[in-house]
RNA sequence: GGCGGCGUGGCCGAGUGGUUAGGCAGGGGCCUGCAAAGCCCCGUACUCCGGUUCGAAUCCGGACGCCGCCUCCA
């Protein structure tokens, strides 16, 4: 498996730590609101970087923290009258109910920042007795001048990153790249006692306990947005080599969902919430749209391209419908296969290489559509290695985490009425009252098919 | 200002120095009572200008346009 590192700038061989295993750390939301759909292409990547180690034979650990305790949620906790744990609480309940409906596997631990309060403030303790961390009126605050290579994530030295830095009201930081470790309490706020004063984290310090807590020195993979890459995980690194930590291996970041051509964002308020999309549309279909292009790339999520990526998904399914191919992701993941036919091997081999090369998802996905194409092209031809092509196809689908559906619904009773007035009226070649029929059926929302076992409906 | 990225056919979106990406939409055909689904065929694209080359959308240089990071952000 090779990955773009954004600290090499360049495609690199994973090479876990330890052989087989692959421990990977994202950056999770911060609970103060409902996700947007730029949260559901993180996530959406990454879950499906997981699932595809799994299915190539790595056992892989994965681990994404819910960020509870933050400025935003203690704004919001005061807007409401409400305490800031009630906002974590809210929010981070929205936030499992959305992945569950993109199908996003749950973290193998999902830390919360507070539950990792003590280890903070022992990190920031040694931080301040190694001379790199040093108080100011309102909290500690980290020196980045300590890091011979800060900059590394952004690309850029530290002095042309300090040319840059906007205009800081704050003339008492070293430098204005220093950024709070801890923030002292102000009345009212959730607050934590340490040696250095009463106060809670800053946001970048969670996450290095928690990566090195629970995924322990020298990680394989960190990843998240890029708009992380820098400062928060430049400031996280810097940390970790501040103590002397060895920290990830690796980093990869994906692309941001674009809106009408700009960064869709909260700040600029131009966002779709997720669990808007998610209301009108088969969580399938986003995912096939964020695998039908690369992680790395921008993405425009819109009304247009989100009907044409379910228009996509009902290819996939009508092909599970003809070879009744059951679902495969979902909840669980699909393991490796020992041993494919011969006939698909070929196929499998070139979609696992255009995966294992930067999880190049767009280009393992038109393949995956030309194994429909010829599944259905031998099923028509009556050829009997069709159903091992479908199978294929789904499992490579199911691999990176999205389900063919060609499961019949339990119909409604009226609607069972219909079919069956339907096929009595096609056994007596009564054309014009199986047309009406089948009008009917489709002004209820139903595709009307025919087959060799008589009428066939689905949801439109 | 510094740094990074991108400009592909109607839309989305890969890729390679010379041979079909793929999906969606559209056109034609097969199949069907008619449909649907499926199959076959079709568009001959790569911002512009130079250069390298037998040959460049793919390499180099320049121009133009767009986006992102340098501030909370996935």
């Amino acid at each position: 498996m090779r990955l773009f590192d954004t600290a090499a700038q360049e495609v690199l061989d994973l090479r876990p730590r330890h052989p087989g295993e692959v421990s990977i750390y994202v950056c999770g939301p911060t609970v103060y609101d409902v996700p947007h759909v730029g949260h559901g292409r993180f996530t959406l990547v990454w879950d499906v970087l997981r699932r595809w180690l799994h299915f190539r034979g790595f056992n892989v650990r994965f681990v994404s923290n819910i960020t509870d305790v933050d400025d935003k949620i203690i704004q919001r906790a005061e807007r409401e009258g409400v305490s800031e744990s009630a906002v974590a609480t809210r929010f981070e309940e929205v936030w499992w109910s959305s992945m569950a409906q993109l199908g996003v596997l749950r973290p193998s631990v999902a830390p919360r920042a507070t539950e990792w309060i003590d280890s903070m403030i022992e990190l920031i303790e040694t931080l301040m007795a190694r001379g790199v961390a040093y108080p100011l009126g309102d909290g500690i605050y980290f020196d980045v001048s300590a890091v011979a290579d800060y900059g590394l994530l952004a690309l850029q030295p530290l002095e042309s990153l300090r040319a840059g830095a906007r205009v800081d009201a704050r003339r008492d930081k070293r430098s204005p790249l220093d950024f709070a470790l801890w923030k002292f309490a102000k009345p009212g706020e959730p607050q934590w006692t340490a040696s250095f004063g009463a106060g809670r984290p800053g946001w970048h310090t969670e996450c290095v306990v928690m990566s090195l807590g629970l995924l322990g020195e020298g990680f394989d993979l960190h990843c998240g947005g890029l708009d992380l890459a820098f400062p928060h995980h430049e400031n996280e690194r810097a940390q970790a080599v501040a103590l002397g930590r060895p920290f990830a291996r690796r980093w990869a970041h994906n692309g941001f969902v674009m809106s009408g051509g700009e960064k869709m964002s909260k700040s600029l308020g131009n966002f779709t919430s997720l669990t808007d999309l998610l209301e009108r549309t088969d969580p399938r279909a986003y995912r096939l749209l964020v695998i039908r292009s690369h992680y790395r790339s921008p993405l425009d999520v819109n009304t247009e391209t989100i009907a044409d990526a379910e228009r996509s998904v009902a290819r996939l399914d009508a092909l599970a419908r003809r070879f009744l191919l059951p679902r495969l992701a979902g909840d669980g993941v699909v393991d490796p296969v020992a041993a494919w036919a011969p006939e698909v091997e070929n196929f499998v081999q070139e979609v696992t290489r255009l995966l294992d090369d930067d999880l190049n998802t767009p280009a393992a996905v038109a393949a995956l559509f030309d194994g429909v194409a010829t599944a259905n092209s031998l099923a028509d031809q009556g050829d009997s290695s069709a159903e091992t092509w479908a199978h294929a196809v789904a499992t490579l689908f199911g691999a990176l985490g999205l389900s063919l559906v060609g499961d019949e619904e339990p119909l409604p009773s009226e609607v069972a009425d219909l079919v069956v007035r339907r096929d009595e009226a096609r056994a007596r070649r009564d054309w014009s009252e199986a047309d009406r029929i089948r009008s009917e059926l489709e002004s209820r929302g139903w595709i009307v098919e025919d087959s060799s076992q008589g009428t066939k409906v689905r949801r439109r």
